[in-house]
DNA sequence: CGCGGCATTGAGGCATATCAATGGTCGTGG
DNA sequence: CCACGACCATTGATATGCCTCAATGCCGCG
């Protein structure tokens, strides 16, 4: 059911493939050197064009807007394995910024590189269509977490999707990764206060869900925690089936059925 | 600034290419006769495969999502001239449903025939790719719209896209256009409450900004409206072209500083 | 004529924002 | 080694925007 028939990862859909480095790339700009960035540096600034697609090989980036109130949208976050920096390429200027949040090692390629490529490859376009895909798959989950559910459940969400993201780059140990966030990155990517992620986090880890050491967290209670925001394993299929003509469910159903 | 390079539109960058009918498809696709499908019907169910891609000739749609407590989520509306289902045939089961509002007229193409026009047309791809990365743009700035703006924004904002994008597609007389959405809908869509979508509309009304006369909708007050939802002129173009080099302004300049 | 879908309005409660202050940690310079 | 400032986490008190519950009205349709 989550299987994108690629990486066949006992992931949710969505997250599955995104973090598919196309190994095709990779290997084809093999001859491209790394290029090391440090931390807190932009690396696309929305408005400039571009013409460059980018290969993230180690450390966090994000993705995000200023809005005209001031206020910074973190759209979604870059890990380890992951490509970006087509949208920009294909618009005349780019709508979002990129910058790095730890110090990061990156592949520049050519956007004419890339084209070349794909040429030859239809592979390579596939993967591409893929990546950029799951991307959308990606802003649409945090779309919902952003409009329908409570801070307990974003905050959950955002800390499930990210260790499972960072497990399927192999970055995870037992339950615990490292996530190099500020609480204030946190709450502009989630839409809440830094004071509210705070009292979120805190309640998390009462609740015994979670433990956080530094920049070190653990999740303690994974059943709970999913249940708790929703993550349904296996969210696909099993709501819509249950409604197969109607498009007019039981919405509302106040109470969880 | 905003300009696609393609549709030479003045339109935000994100609107002008979504509708982009790749004339390519439809002149290809001439031969298939086109589909007509009632109002509320399921087009594409989350959570099945689909091997079809479509081409919204009239009629409203939308892209949903039914969540685990039974409250349903609307990532967003499909509009005539729109491409849809491509993501639902690149993953083994689509993420999303898809239904109509109105009656609809159709073209379903089926995905094969897609991939053999592809091979030879690299046009086809980068309009398919074009397309599928303004979805991708809409997904974010409704992510913005649903975390970081308050009822007012987030309807104002709605309207306006909505104004823009029938704009675009040569459906709007003079400042109105015909808007088949309930109140339920646009709750659905903005994550408030049908109640509050409603006191939003009238505080809207009463502020002269808008006129709703059934399902007409005319936007009395265009600049108005922009500022109070922060759809940044600058969007439009305007803002973007004072500041050539970036349509950021110059707080947060680095990350986060 | 009655019923279902949709819009509208009121009253009260809760989750999150806002304002304000404190404490801890780390790097840096004296 | 200590003093200091920058940055981040934490906590309390209060305000408010939106939700919830509940009721009424309107209109089209069978």
């Amino acid at each position: 059911m989550s299987k994108t028939g690629r990486r066949d990862v006992d992931l949710p859909g969505a997250f599955a493939a995104l973090a598919l480095s196309p190994e095709d790339i990779i290997h084809e700009a093999a001859g491209i050197p790394s290029t090391q960035v440090s931390r807190k540096r932009d690396i696309i600034v929305a408005g400039e064009h571009c013409e460059t697609v980018f290969i993230n090989h180690a450390g966090w980036l994000f993705r995000y807007k200023i809005l005209h109130n001031g206020n910074r949208q973190i759209l979604d976050f870059i890990l380890p394995g992951q490509v970006f920096g087509l949208q920009a390429c294909l618009f005349e200027s780019s709508l979002y910024s990129i910058a790095t949040i730890t110090d990061v090692s990156l592949s520049m390629i050519p956007l004419d590189m890339i084209e070349r490529m794909a040429e030859r490859s239809p592979e390579l376009v596939k993967a591409l269509f893929r990546s950029a895909t799951c991307e959308a798959a990606i802003l649409g989950e945090h779309l919902i977490d952003a409009s329908r559910r409570s801070a307990r459940e974003r905050i959950g969400h955002l800390l499930l999707e990210l260790f499972l993201r960072l497990k399927s780059a192999g970055l995870v140990e037992g339950m615990s990764f490292e996530m190099p966030l500020t609480q204030e990155l946190i709450s502009d990517a989630v839409g809440l206060t830094t004071v509210h992620v705070n009292r979120t986090l805190r309640s998390l880890r009462d609740a015994k869900l979670i433990a956080i050491d530094g920049s070190n967290v653990t999740i303690l209670d994974f059943e709970a925690l999913s249940r708790l925001c929703g993550f349904e394993n296996g969210y696909l299929g099993e709501a819509a089936r249950k409604h197969p003509t109607g498009m007019n469910p039981p919405r509302r159903a106040t109470a969880d059925d």
